[in-house]
DNA sequence: TGTATCATGTGAAAAAAATCACAACAGAGA
DNA sequence: TCTCTGTTGTGATTTTTTTCACATGATACA
């Protein structure tokens, strides 16, 4: 079982995306066809599919509910993985409301704010906690990820602490830097950035 | 003046957020001080940081100010670019709250929708159309980008749609993958991919 | 049954990205 | 003033990723 990259973990997530919704019903794919839908060479994306260990069928090309189940099975969606939300503002309800989640394994345990008016509230389900019930709770029943949707004023801060708790992988939605020890992973989603890779896509 | 790499345009990006938040005050940087709050070789960090043409100062580092002001030029943080939101539902509300999106130039009109509860509203100051307008108001106005935020069912719709009013950019926030025209750039923000790779540097 | 086709699987080559290594030299401090 | 240090800037190397090219062989169809 060797390590995958990133690139080619977002680049199966995709092709799951496109076997879950465009191609529904349809009992074959060939390697072409998701190369035209993502703009890929085609090669590149059966190097992918090898890596999932699936083989394909000469002039019929993949088993989509194969390919699916194997790319699940790779990319571990199967395995529930259990996250607390810090930030119950815009962004953590958002993402509180994700219907497609639950299809990845996520499963949003709780959002925790500051806020008096939101403690003891619910949203999309589930309660809204005070953060100083982090780290009881974190100790409690071991989750190990967050997700960081507080101001960015605040991220710094509440990372500092979310660390102490014992948090180990910290999902950055607010447009900071944040300093951590080592042992802790912090992954950026950097959304601004994206949005200047696509306009880039114009020139490139 | 050379074309930028996507992966460059991240990290710039995440230097741009360093300086921003993390760094407030400090009159230099060094490029090691960069590559250790992100986990990157110092070497890289100044690589990029050469692409944005600043010098450093032997000893010091580079200057705080100078370089956030280069990489702002570099990515375009200065034009303004006008988008409008398909999707009024929580996530389009959450990026229309995003309040960083206008240190980047990145400015949303209005969002769409099809649900009549929801048109007429406002949702972050700005107004919720009909979706029907969405022709009308991109040849008016001449609209190149659009945040999809629809529910993942009706995204192909409504991007076919879309690109027949004259859309060029799609920043794809749906689970799904999108059939366009070669002329037509879509943005992958694939979120769930996001979480398994953060997932995945536990092991790598 | 035979043949042509078309999609796979994969080595080899090319391109892109990251790391290494170090010369240069500005600045700090004795 | 002199020396030492720490940081830049960058060429060379290595690693990773992608593309190219094509042999293979299952399948459809005559």
């Amino acid at each position: 079982m060797t390590a995958i990259s990133n690139k080619v973990i977002n680049r199966l997530t995709l092709y799951h995306c496109l076997l879950k919704y465009t191609c529904k019903g349809k009992p074959f794919i060939a390697s072409s066809e998701i190369a035209d839908l993502l703009d890929l060479d085609d090669s590149l994306v059966r190097k992918d599919i090898a890596l999932c260990g699936v083989l394909g069928h000469k002039k019929q090309g993949y088993v989509v509910d194969e390919l699916k189940k194997s790319i699940e099975q790779k990319l571990g969606f199967s395995e529930r993985k259990e996250v607390f939300i810090i930030g119950a503002g815009s962004l953590g309800t958002a993402l509180v409301n994700y219907a497609d989640f639950k299809d990845y394994g996520i499963d949003i345990l709780a959002l925790f704010d500051n806020d008096p008016n939101k403690i003891g509230k619910e949203i999309g389900g589930k309660r809204v906690v005070s953060l100083e019930k982090l780290s009881n709770l974190i100790s409690r029943i071991n989750i190990k990820n967050i997700i960081l949707t507080v101001p960015p004023q605040a991220a710094q801060e509440v990372t500092d602490y979310a660390v102490q708790c014992g948090v180990r992988f910290i999902w950055n939605f607010t447009p900071t830097v944040l300093r951590v020890p080592k042992t802790v992973t912090v992954y950026y989603e950097n959304i601004v950035s994206s949005f200047m890779q696509m306009q880039n896509a114009s020139i490139a």
